[in-house]
DNA sequence: AATGATACATAAAACAATTAGGTATAAGCG
DNA sequence: CGCTTATACCTAATTGTTTTATGTATCATT
């Protein structure tokens, strides 16, 4: 696990990222996709998903479906046109992000493991 | 520029792995250090830099020292033995955190630069 | 019957960063 | 000389996100 202060800002682009490859998701899925493709290095709180999705929707980023799982209501989660949008555009941010935080502090004791780069 | 959220739990990391490669710096500097080597897309402000070095002082990773230029005086920020190894780990981390979201976002619209590596 | 997993949600508190302000010296320019 | 920009420090109020804590309820397993 992270501290998670790193992950502040990224709960966006990570939801949106998501349901761009996946079309449709509920909130605890998304939960556990993250916890299993990080192999639990990345754990979203319930507290932090919930509003971030309320969000989303209220801003035209996405759409909801309600189905009907047993007595059970799951709360499916897709993304708009503009949304999809947004979600490129998020992604694109991170990357750029990345490098440019890399770039700078490989001044410092550059990545061992990049070290055949150079 | 980016987005300002994606700043957000980075600014400890930068200003220790400047402090790593530069042993001493005063806080304005840093601010135009990062200006410089990023071309403008990473900003500091001071006000959120000035209270993370106090912070930084605060649990012993920082020292400081005052020297007068003219009628002004300069604090120099250094890192003392604590602070070093705190710089490591927190570069450590960014790069791990970085590689992981990377991963989770490449599921998606694999970033076009990277496609020759598959 | 109890526990843990699934599944939604909100509200109070904590925390970091932005915004906006304050002080002061030094340098450059018309 | 006066004005503006750059240098250089700082803090306080507000904003915004996340954590922590809590609540409800169904379903599966032991």
């Amino acid at each position: 696990m992270y501290s998670q202060e790193l992950l502040k800002g990224t709960l966006q682009t990570i939801v949106l990222s998501l349901l761009a490859e996946n079309q449709r998701m509920y909130g605890y899925e998304i939960t556990q996709h993250v916890k299993d493709k990080t192999a639990g290095e990345i754990q979203l709180t319930e507290g932090a998903l919930y509003p971030t999705l309320h969000k989303l929707e209220a801003e035209g980023f996405l759409t909801t479906e309600k189905v009907s799982i047993g007595k059970r209501v799951r709360k499916y989660y897709s993304l708009t046109e503009v949304g999809n949008k947004q979600a490129n555009d998020k992604v694109n941010e991170f990357r750029r992000f990345s490098e440019t935080m890399n770039d700078l502090l490989n001044s410092f004791n550059p990545n061992p493991e990049l070290q055949w780069l150079s």
